[in-house]
DNA sequence: TGAAAAACCCCCCGCGCGGGGGATGTCCCC
DNA sequence: GGGGACATCCCCCGCGCGGGGGGTTTTTCA
């Protein structure tokens, strides 16, 4: 077994960011730290699994918008073949549903990219002796919008340029139940139509560019 | 004028970005380059103004998105008061609608932040000297989408929840020329609403979560 | 200077969206 | 057992969207 507790040689840390401008930052800010002991690099997801193989890390440091696989998907990956790595998620946004998202999926904690070295250092010794550090983030608290799962599926349908009727097709029910699915979701997003519930969806995160 | 020529003692480089980390990493991809004389970091615009005032930087670089005013309206600020400043602009997205509001703007350049040490020094040098860097980038050949600037004003209120009428009194003009617009809109986009018009608006970066 | 592009405005028309009702079955949890 | 949230489906109805025409004026640019 590879793996090594954090107490005896600092903290092993594997940071995955497609930016080489972030990857190079983090390093900068990080690798002086006395409590930081080895680190690695990586850009992106099918490297960072082979790197967690060999160098086993403590705490993973994740970009949430990763090229290809999304964050979140690599973070359910890493989970279930090593339960004992914390991973430590940040993103230029941090909007509330994706902080959501990095709670349902396990994650140790959530950053935002803007924070500073003592931030950035506390979490991570925070989440490497166990603990959660999630960003008390302002924007959350307005966000009391809880979408239930068929209502996000709608959504997400929403900017195909569907009509109702072939929405109903494409999520196998009916159309008359897309539009009352629809009404629920004009109604907790306080909009009044389709255009603007997109729209919504993007700034509160629900949706987001996945081409 | 404090202004100094590059050839003298280095480019003098100012780095405006609200992330820390992205600040910290392009100082430590930098500092070291023997052709690059002093850098200033800032995180905001009324600071970058005052920087721009009493350091005299040859070379800005410009993150796209900026808490606050947007990178562009910020471009257009320095082009107006110091003309001779190169702004090279940098963004994690990189999506062709944003690399031609650059250009349309006067940048002198446009870097992905996934860039590499060489590519980044380079377009600074060549920046410095005068000429152009735009990154040849692969999306923007799949993307002939070229809407006009009323267009683009339309698009960006469609996320409102306005009616046409509405939305031409909003822009000061009849709810029939909108119509007008938004049938070349979505024949540009190729889109047949205006929810998947909004939606392929995210995507190709002509719209963008501002709040 | 002249043509092309962009911005502006108007008409007709069908159908689908959005908003208002309500109903039924299935979970889950107290 | 009963209440509540969720998902499903149905009806009615008005008006505004989207798609098809047609224009004029202003701006841009070769």
């Amino acid at each position: 077994m590879l793996e090594k507790s954090a107490s005896e040689d600092g903290i092993r840390l594997l940071i995955i960011d497609d930016h080489m401008v972030v990857r190079e930052g983090l390093e900068a800010m990080l690798s002086t730290a006395p409590a930081i002991g080895e680190i690695a690099t990586t850009v992106n997801a099918s490297e960072a699994l082979e790197i967690c193989q060999s160098f086993a890390p403590n705490v993973v440091l994740l970009d949430v918008r990763m090229p290809g696989s999304d964050g979140f998907h690599f973070l359910d990956e890493i989970h279930s073949r090593w339960p004992e790595i914390r991973v430590l998620m940040f993103s230029s946004s941090a909007t509330s549903a994706e902080v959501h998202l990095a709670r349902q999926h396990g994650a140790s904690g959530y950053l935002s990219k803007s924070v500073g070295r003592d931030t950035l250092l506390t979490a991570i010794f925070r989440v490497a002796a166990g603990h959660t550090h999630f960003e008390s983030d302002p924007a959350s608290a307005a966000l009391t919008v809880k979408l239930t799962a068929r209502e996000l599926d709608v959504l997400r349908h929403l900017g195909r340029g569907l009509g109702n009727e072939e929405l109903g097709r494409a999520l196998g029910i009916s159309g008359e139940t897309i539009k009352s699915h629809l009404k629920s979701i004009f109604h907790k997003l306080d909009v009044s139509d389709r255009s603007e519930a997109v729209s919504r969806g993007y700034e509160l995160g629900l949706l987001s560019i996945s081409l």
